[in-house]
Formats: C-alpha cells, structure tokens, sequence
DNA sequence: ATGTGATGCGTAAACGTTTGCGTAAAGAGC
DNA sequence: GCTCTTTACGCAAACGTTTACGCATCACAT
C-alpha cells in the first residue's frame, strides 16, 4: 500500500499539541475553543496545506460540501449561462458543484425519486423545469435544501424573473408604436407540456392586449428552438388576418421567426415587427428587439441563497425576482397603416 | 437525531443472511461470492432501493464515482456542449460529474496544485486549455487518472481533432475555388497566450498556403470572440495587400468578420471570402462556410475513455482523434479577379 | 485416511471526521 | 470561602464502507 501522503485531522493536532476534536472544532468556526488556539490551529492546518475530506466529514455527520445542479439541458445558452452564475457563486464558498442534466422528466422524476441526494450532497438547485408534485413532495421529505431558478415550487425558495412582466414589456412596446394586430409565438416542452415560463408570458401577452382594449386569438404553439420559431412564423403567415407584429416567446424563437420572415420576403421591421425576450448573443446580431433578463445573474442568485441557507443564515428573501428591461433595436417599427 | 432512513450494507446483509463484507464483494462483482448468494443479495439490495454511500466507500479505499470536469468557460458554445457530451456518458456510466469552471490560468495552477483531487475524485477531464509543466507533474504525482480534451498533454489519454488537418481543409478549400490571397485572422486568450488548437490551425495555414506556393504573411492576432473578429477583419482591410479571402480561428470569429464587413460595404462573398471552424450554430444562420467538428461526440468519446480507465481496462485508443469535414455555404465564392 | 488448493464466507481493523459527554480550570455571585 | 456557571478542551463512539486475514468446506489426488 501507497504512503498516505495526505494530511489529515490527526496531523494538524499533533502539530499544534491538541486533539482531534478541537482540530474539528476550531476549523468549523464552532465555539469551545478560545481564539489563541483556534488561530494556532488553523496557521498549523495552512502550513501543512490541510484540506478536510469530505467523505470523512460527511460520514460523520457533516455537510457534503456539495451542491447537485439539475439542468435539463447544457447545451443552450439560457442554461449553460446559469451554469456559471451558479458554478461561480459556489466555488467562491468553496462548494463543489454536481451536475446533472436530465433532459426527460421521467429522469428528473427517478432521480428524485430513488436518488440518494442525501448522501451525495447537501442542497439542489433545479433550473427551470416543472417540477411535478410527487417530485416536489419526495424534495421536502428529504432534508435538503432546494432552490429553484425559473419557476415558483411550493415553499421551496426561489430565484426567478417576473415572466408575465417581461411579457408585458415586449407587448407593451409594440402597442406604444401603433400595433393593434399584435401575435405571439408561444413554445411547448418536447413532451409537450408547457412550461411556467411559457405559461406566464402568454398571459402577460393577453393582459397587455386586455388592458390596451385589443383582440388576442393570434397565437401559435410550437416546439422551442429555432425551427420552432421558423414554423411559428408560417402559422402565423398563414392566418386570415395576419398580425403586423410578432411577440416571441424568446430570442431564439424570434431568429427562426425572422428567417421564415426572410425566406417568405417579407421586410423587417417594415412589413412585420418582431420581438423576443432574452437578448441572446444573436439577438444584438439579428439587431432584434428583446426584452433581456439576468440570466447568469440569476444562477449567481440561487448560488448565494443556498450559501446562506447552508451556512444556517435565512436569505435575504425567499423569492428574488430579478429585473427585466426592453432592449430597442431595429426589429420593431411602427406598423405599415400608419 | 432523525432515525436514519436509509438503507445500508448491514440492511441487506441481514436480509440475506450474510456478513457485510460478502454483500460489499457482491455488490460490486469482485470473485469470492457463489453466484446464487450473489444474485440473492443482488435481489435484497434491488429490493431494498440500496444505494451505496459513496463517502464510507471512497473513505476505506474505494471509489468516489465521481469525476472531475475542468473547462476555462461553460457559458460558450464549444464548452458546453463538451460538457454536454460528458455528462451524458458519464452519468450512463454511474458516475458523477463534479463541474470546475476556472477561466484564469493562475485558478487552474492553485486548483492542480492545493486541490485535494484525490480526496474528491477518481478522475479529471481537462478541457482545451493548456496546461502547463508544473500542471501536468503535479496531476501525475496523484494517482488519478486524467483525460484532456482538445490538446495532447503527456502521456495522458487525450481526445481531440487534428486542428491542423481542420485549418487544412479550410484554407484548401479557399485555395481550389481559386484565391491566392489569403488572410488567417488567430486568436490568443485574454492572458496573451496561444493556445494549443490555435498554433495547430496557425501551422496548417502556413503549410497549405505552402505547398500551394503561396505567400503567407498575412496574419491578424486578436482576443477569441466576436469583437475579436471585428478588429481582426478591420486589421487586415487596413493592410497594403487586401486579402481575397480570410481563414478565422473559429465561426465565432468570423462572424465578427462578417459584421466588420458588413460595416465597410464589403460584399459577401463576392468581395471576400470568409471561413471558419467549428460548424457552431450561428454558421448556419449566417451562412458561413466553415470546417465542422464534432463537439459533443468529443466530450462522449473523453466519457468513455474516463469509464474504461475507471474500470481497470485499458481504453482502445489512448489518443482519440476524431474527423472534421468541409461544410460549404455561401460565405465563400471564387475571387473577385477570376 | 491424509494432504493440497480452491472456493465461499466471516471477523475485525482501518479510513478521517463529528459530536455527546466528561472534566478540569477559571470566573461570578454571595 | 464556597457553590454555580461558563469556558476550553479531551475521550471515545459513531458513520458505512473496503479489505487483509483466517477458518471451514469441498473436490481431488495421493
């Protein structure tokens, strides 16, 4: 067998002529051991360039240093950005983060359910999936702490922006410039459930339309992405009365939008306006309008929640919702009539 | 204390009528257990929803099951759907993926050098970033084992493209459709460093243009990204000799080209050429012919061979290299002169 | 009958922490 | 001076595995 070459608990003491349990104690912070030592130990511990080991100290009852992050997808830029608002916020203290994307909800659901999160680590961040009930019950039954980006679960605190706001927002701002016949491109989940971020900004469409007296049957579902967007688009085109403005569910929507737009020779923003909520990288290329959103701000957010909550310490505030605001560029214009 | 209400080896082992130490061998197929009271505590511990504790298993000599990722950044394309690809294979294989996001290099050397790997890991994936001699010895001093992605690191087993057969392919492509002067726009990171990928594609420029008989001392530097492809574009229009066609690091470069291009009135393709790699999406919506790699597939194959290693055996390859392929759009065309 | 290897399994000692309990010493109140 | 807290620390028992060792048992050849 291979020399331990790892310091441990045992070292630290004997180097600072304690025991073990108040080597434990003192590198926690906890009270019970006077300031002199505390100071002695941990210089002791940095010289020797101690480190604690998780396994042990999760064995023993301590925390796991760990956070598990569900995503349901990486590889998208909403998520991925999330990802390093999150990563960031935790390394900063010193937790590591376990990352798991589950892009079906029937794994969401086994991982909740027959995961052993307990043992792996001490808190989950769910990025903006649904969560369905008996995967929120299973979550309050274990004793970790949850934090949830993008929806509101139960009671389980909660990082978010105000969907049915930004909505309102993108609308808003066709109905100021003269829109009266204005669409939206709405999206479902590859399972076909819609989504809390969905459902939320198609009734800030229809209480945008409600509030300025205007119709609101205009409305195209489709599957999120791009080609979503592009099909979208057509439906939309295809109408009786086609709209002269186009509220997308997001950026990337509104860019197959535009294509379709292009492809069928119709002039942007002369012929149609579009808007998307985000501001995606490709929105200030596409020159679309949008309403942008926080979002690595969001993963930074929920990262400091559950360093609170970890820590023992109550947040701030349980539910953050972060600001969103318009973003003018040129794919949005008064409408033709005017 | 809250009674315990997960199950461990002593649940089973008691259900089966066996001692701990015969269900620990079972479960983890080691020789020395009969088949039939294999399968029986298999059964048992199936029965019971028995996970294993990864803490107690790591703290007496076993494994964690978890492996560590280290990329620069995950909030880009490239990275994240790396990642993607890892976590995927990794996850099929039982194993967690502990997520290290660290975008300075001085981050990446304290992280090799203080970092308790082997109390947290079995293995670590370095993704695309260089790492440096101190790095590389101190990763080989533990004993975990290593993957790197997009760079050929010492001995270690590595995943990769032939950046240079990539730039190859691009510049070959120019070269056929007739230009003779040709431009590169590289990249360096925001430290001033080159990076592994960008001397490969640098070199297979140079020898392309070389074995065609063309000159080659036109170069731009510029930091990776969008605003860096603005400046390169605007470096090498600036020049006495205007190339006819320009080779970009990456899509995302180039697409920086484009914009700068667009701003000088400078048609596409017909006043110049542009090519990137990378195949990223934006390339298809800008229609920029580019050389496409396959990334995700990248991050899979670096899984697999962080299973195989994991499990003893020795993987097929230890250096993966994996195929890249012309994708001809509409940002390329034969020069202006022809 | 005896010896020789396997094979199948149990015993018990790690692994490195946390924590309840015990205790000595110091300080407070009278 | 004598109790009564409080503070600062040590002791030792968990926590749930892995693994070196040891002991039967059994097959097979002697």
């Amino acid at each position: 067998m291979i020399p331990k070459q790892s310091v441990n608990m045992a070292d630290v003491a004997r180097r600072t002529g304690v025991s073990i349990a108040t080597v434990s104690r003192a590198l926690r912070g906890e009270r019970g051991v006077s300031e002199a030592t505390r100071l002695r130990i941990q210089r002791a511990a940095d010289e020797l360039a101690y480190v604690i080991s998780p396994e042990a100290s999760k064995l023993s009852g301590g925390a796991t240093g760990r956070v598990a992050v569900v995503v349901p997808w990486i590889d998208a830029w909403f998520y991925s950005r999330i990802l390093a608002g999150i990563e960031h916020e935790l390394r900063a203290a010193d937790l590591d983060v376990l990352l798991y994307c589950l892009e079906e909800s029937s794994q969401r659901e086994s991982f909740f359910e027959r995961l052993p999160l307990r043992r792996k680590v001490d808190a989950v961040i769910a990025v903006a999936f649904p969560l369905t009930g008996p995967e929120r019950a299973r979550l309050e039954e274990m004793d970790v702490t949850v934090v949830v980006i993008g929806a509101h679960a139960g009671e389980f605190p909660s990082v978010r922006i105000d969907d049915e706001l930004a909505a309102r927002q993108a609308v808003g701002h066709l109905i100021r410039i003269g829109h009266t016949r204005i669409g939206m491109i709405r999206t479902v989940d590859p399972e076909g459930q819609y989504w809390e971020g969905d459902i939320a900004r198609v009734a800030g469409f229809h209480a945008a339309l409600a509030d300025a007296g205007l119709d609101d049957d205009c409305t195209a579902t489709v599957p999120w992405g791009i080609e979503g967007g592009e099909r979208g688009m057509e439906l939309l085109l295809s109408r009786a009365e086609v709209p002269t403005a186009v509220f997308c569910h997001s950026d990337e929507v509104a860019v197959g939008a535009l294509r379709t737009l292009r492809r069928a020779g119709v002039p942007v923003p002369a012929g149609m306006s579009v808007i998307g909520i985000d501001d995606h990288p490709t929105a200030e290329l596409a020159d679309l309008t949008t309403v942008r959103q926080p979002v690595g701000e969001q993963g930074a957010a929920a990262g400091r929640v559950v360093v609170e909550l970890l820590s023992g310490r109550e947040p701030a505030e349980r539910a953050v919702v972060l600001p969103t605001h318009l973003v003018v560029r040129g794919s949005t214009a008064r409408p033709p009539e005017l």
